[in-house]
DNA sequence: ATAACGCATCTTGTATACAAGACTGCCATC
DNA sequence: GATGGCAGTCTTGTATACAAGATGCGTTAT
């Protein structure tokens, strides 16, 4: 594998596990001596992140992760309930056999996963384990349909969007104060989906999936909203924290010099 | 500008305009004497159409200028009516008066070169200046519908998309038998969709585009079908074009050897 | 004649040096 | 005390040198 590919998974990785919240500065050369290269395939990976949209290189002044505004969050939801519901309903017109039996086994899997967080207790909230099974769960399903649809195009496209989502991610700390409901809901679609593109119907699968992202949209909205709300109360001053909001301050006056 | 900008920009034009067809090999060291700038520039150019779709980077063997197979365009197509489809829906719901006005003047600027054509007659091949203005005419109409759906990431898509369909875009030297029809249906396509914008009515707004677009794709694969037919009858066998199918014959033997 | 080997030359991949813009903090000046 | 300039140090942008894989062709051995 070459340099460049390393560094380009490793800083995605960071970006996803949220290692580098949104506002950070990212410097072409620390992060070379981090991953023990030269800057050149470093830049490379920046380059190739930027493209994807979750890096925002300003030139010479540094390149920043990116921070999604609500408006930015809506519409990338919308394209993902639209890109994603095209790729149902050309799933539900190619599908075989052995796709929806591996679909069906993800909604097995799911149903695990609900009866194991109500053993848990009606208010307790899930580990992190849990949270973790319960995502990759979800996005392998979501993949599985997308590579369904044999659209080489729209599964690039597709997977570039939900890298976003997942990375802003925002659902990744999404602080669900009735997990075990979500959950269940989410199974309870995943399951009406997979109905609909065993029978073939392109119309249904279409809109169930359309429906479940724009739920999905909805709740991560709402958990903005609350997000905003309590801003500023995090009071305690730690050494990274505090330079974290300097970068975060140097990126928002430099792209409002910019852009505005 | 930065030299990199400028490198893609010139590869970029060499490559709509069709004076690097499909299978080209790139090369770096040459491309960079040729404009006039190092390694670095072209190489972070090429890596951005590389992301774009437009080229395929093979490690140490190469960067060929991709070519795609019937497939691949329906594919592209299909993607494409979904995406401007969502974009019209979209820009139902928010269009303005000015822009409302700004299509009505693409409308207009269609029905004079519908004017023009037909003062050449029936049976008149259309010249290159005509075709263009014509190209550019259908680009600036979908273009500005596009921008009007006010979804910075379904812009970023879609652009993309249209990148690709006009580069590989057999649309360039489509030898159409009958330009005047087919540019009359354009207009009135064209036409049509407007009022369901003016009227906000999304529905009708978005399966306009859709069959505008799949449209599109049954004449441009008509053309596919008749040039694969037609091939090999190019028995003249100038220098230059020597070497390109020598480069596309290379570019079959790699691709061929990796990916299957 | 044919197959295999090796070298010259192509390709990209990576490291590094240097240039130049942009920020920061200090110091002198008003 | 406020303000302007200036150097040091950050950032990225570019050029270039070198490494190493891939290719093609000529030579040689069978």
């Amino acid at each position: 594998m070459s340099l460049s590919a390393f560094a380009y998974k490793c800083i995605k990785d960071k970006l996803r596990t949220g290692r580098f919240p949104g506002g950070t500065m990212l410097s072409e050369t620390t992060l070379a001596r981090e991953i023990g290269a030269s800057r050149t395939p470093v830049r490379e990976a920046i380059a190739q992140l930027e493209r994807e949209g979750l890096l925002d290189q300003i030139p010479r002044h540094g390149t920043f992760v990116r921070v999604m505004d609500r408006d930015e969050i809506e519409e990338l939801y919308d394209l993902r309930a639209t890109l994603e519901g095209f790729a149902a309903a050309q799933a539900a017109r190619h599908i075989t056999p052995a796709v929806v039996y591996k679909l069906r086994n993800h909604c097995r899997g799911m149903m695990d996963l609900v009866r194991e967080v109500r053993r848990l207790g009606p208010k307790a909230s899930i580990g992190a384990g849990l949270a973790q099974r319960w995502v990759a769960n979800d996005a392998s399903f979501h993949t599985t349909i997308i590579h369904a649809a044999a659209n080489r195009w729209l599964t690039k496209v597709t997977e570039d969007m939900r890298l976003m989502a997942q990375t802003f991610g925002l659902c990744r700390n999404l602080p669900d104060n009735n997990p075990l409901a979500t959950l269940r809901r989410t199974w309870r679609e995943h399951c009406r989906l997979l109905g609909a593109l065993a029978a073939h119907d392109e119309r249904a699968a279409r809109e169930l999936v359309i429906a479940h992202i724009l739920t999905g949209k909805e709740s991560l909205l709402a958990y903005c909203d609350w997000a905003d709300k309590h801003r500023g109360e995090h009071a305690g001053l730690d050494e990274p924290r505090r330079r974290h909001l300097q970068s975060l301050d140097r990126y928002a006056r430099i792209t409002r010099g910019r852009k505005r």
